[in-house]
DNA sequence: TGTACATCAGTGAACGCGCGTTCACTGATGTAC
DNA sequence: TGTACATCAGTGAACGCGCGTTCACTGATGTAC
């Protein structure tokens, strides 16, 4: 029992065909949330949710794959304004570092199929789409380099290269994530997500006297 | 330039259509391995790979969904296998432990495509299928709550219960494992990998007096 | 020892389907004279 | 003020393709008498 769900539409008068473009990467995003897989996301079922023909995603993306790329950017410079914004205002950067795990792991769960889309299926990246679409997340890659530096100046963290502490810290937040939302879904709740997240940063503290 | 590789081949003989179950399986994990995703391996390419025609898919196997199973299945083993291998012989159950998550991580930067197809993407299990295919893989983490509770025991880490700090290792070495494999290749190397299980291990350590 | 027959491993051709994409088009809206 | 025309947002029909799966079959091998 399918529902026909076009909806009534008016072509967008003269100068706003940009926003049908909105409209179809709106549409792609929450398809991706429901449905649950990029090649479920097929151009045909865009179309309909939008309520165009197929041909008219081509006035706006050049073919598939630009589009995808287009919803990944969106997504991952959302996930890194949902994280600035939850840590914003905490002043111990060792309780930034804490909440900014948490914000990531959150959003995740909260929208487990872009981040799967973005962070767990294979891209192929030329280099011109690579260096695009990387930008929103080497942005909230860097904020993540920037707090821990500031609890290593704070003397809250043990010395030692930034770099690699942000790709420890990546990897636990990354690594539940992807727990919680794949095949164990269940069986890690938030407080062992937060338990998880506290132990790596014990871990990172400096040697006690 | 594609070439033709049908392989030559006889007919099995008469009890051993046995065999044929072997080679499909074989071949479709070679082509996991090899060409990246799951819709990438077709019922017809299989086929061409072990030198058989597409229908003769079927009676060795009821549809495609069968096949990946147990072609995740085996993976799953094979994983639990090469992880036990690894730390045999190990007294010290803290660097076992270590080794185990070292051991975890190489499997699947070995093994990208099997590790991305099992633990990476969705599965909607049914309860048996989940029951069945769960237990090789059920075994294994088995095995690391016995490990966390042989450290506790020898008081390398602090008391708690076993399997939290269990799914903090598997977070640990599963986060390491999808961003080598994944988006950020080349940005982790083995010694960073290293490096943030000692420190996740680092942050188990009961608190000195 | 010879022959009819059951069994079994596998084949060849075809099915219906949904996909990404292309191409020539339509018809409303704004602009030039 | 009126009309011819360019522009623009979008359409409708079709393309070729590869997919999973089905179905009636073939032909070699072993078995019963």
């Amino acid at each position: 029992v399918e529902e026909k769900t076009t909806i009534e539409r008016r072509r967008s008068p003269r100068g706003e065909g940009e926003r049908l473009r909105k409209e179809i990467l709106a549409a792609t995003q929450a398809l991706l949330l429901e449905t649950g897989d990029e090649d479920a996301v097929s151009i045909r079922a865009i179309a309909a949710r939008v309520g165009v023909t197929p041909p008219s995603i081509y006035l706006h993306f050049a073919d598939k794959d630009e589009l995808i790329g287009a919803v990944c950017e969106s997504v991952f410079a959302d996930l890194g304004a949902q994280v600035e914004a939850e840590v914003a205002g905490i002043e111990d950067p060792l309780e930034a570092l804490r909440q900014r795990g948490r914000a990531y792991v959150a959003y995740g769960v909260a929208h487990p199929e872009p981040y799967r889309v973005v962070f767990m299926t294979r891209h192929d990246h030329t280099r011109e789409e690579f260096e695009n679409a990387a930008l929103p997340g080497m942005e909230t890659f860097q904020s993540l380099v920037a707090n821990v530096v500031a609890c290593i100046e704070a003397g809250a963290i043990a010395p030692g290269d930034p770099f690699a502490v942000a790709i420890a810290m990546w990897a636990v937040v990354h690594g539940l994530t992807s727990l919680r939302i794949g095949s164990t879904q269940g069986m890690i709740d938030d407080d062992l997500t937060g338990y998880v997240i506290d132990t790596a940063i014990r871990g990172l503290a400096p040697e006690r006297p």
